[in-house]
DNA sequence: CGTGGTTCGTTTGATGTCAAACAATATGGC
DNA sequence: GCCATATTGTTTGACATCAAACGAACCACG
């Protein structure tokens, strides 16, 4: 049944096909992390600071391409559940250091495991070869990275 | 001046890089349809509509991959501009044909020449060859693109 | 110093999205 | 034919996101 429905120039566009592979790709993750009750975005929010302790709420944004006023709310939710602080800096009262707390730390360690092994069933897909090929092609449209 | 920010595992997962070029890619989708107030999605949907007249809306919504209760927003806007028409279905009472008015016709053909033009902005990164190679490999992300 | 512009985190408002619930309508089993 | 169940479009509520505006704090220049 299902006179299947035309999809005009869509299919034709680059766009399209990268918003259907996102989709794809973020349910899995969520898929991945839901157990642990983080969402790709809280995740990466976790990563970064990781890497990087004693962060400003204003650089987390940039590195993770959020706004700052969108961050407000994320944190929020990470400081409520006692996975990230907010520690005054004290070199600037305006601004807020971020740190892991050593329950963050732990939950962080399992969402790892969790992601990774999400990133190998995406991978599966692709095989090495052509999962590097697709990051070099993803990266050619997505210019800089780090655009002021 | 700014101590490089890490990303942690990050940067190593397909999702954060699909991530990365699809707001590359929409931001210039939306600078090319920024001038006739469309959005992606509305561009979407006017050209589903246009290749499928008399389409419900609940198809529509599975077409676009969205929500029913996502598409009725974006229909009032769409029908408030006099660019699709909602007609009642003449064999269920409950569902409602979409058609393109003339006038949506008319800014549809406007914008698809902007969105190839845009496209073309976007595949001139890649080359010919390499954006089939792209978009094939998008495409095994995302199995079925049909899923019941 | 002090004062004007800048940066920081936050608040508020507008969108876009999903999910759950609803009334109206259709459909299928009996 | 009747009634339980499903489907259709809609409403409502939750959430993520951006953008604009704000007060507090910083800083540069006089």
């Amino acid at each position: 049944m299902a006179a299947t429905i035309g999809l005009g120039m869509l299919a034709e566009l680059i766009g399209y096909h990268v918003r259907l592979a996102q989709m794809a790709v973020f349910a899995d993750f969520e898929r991945a992390l839901g157990a642990l009750s983080l969402s790709p975005g809280l995740f990466g929010l976790l990563v970064i600071v990781e890497a990087n302790p004693g962060l400003r709420q204003t650089q987390l944004a940039d590195a993770a391409r959020l706004d700052r006023s969108t961050l407000v709310p994320a944190l929020d939710k990470l400081e409520s559940r006692d996975l990230v602080e907010r520690r005054a800096a004290p070199d600037d009262r305006r601004s807020n250091g971020l740190f892991l707390t050593a329950q963050g730390a732990t939950l962080l360690a399992q969402a790892k495991r969790a992601v990774r092994a999400h990133e190998k069933r995406i991978a599966a897909e692709l095989g090495e070869g052509d999962r590097a090929t697709l990051i070099e092609l993803l990266d050619r449209l997505a210019p800089g990275g780090r655009r002021p």
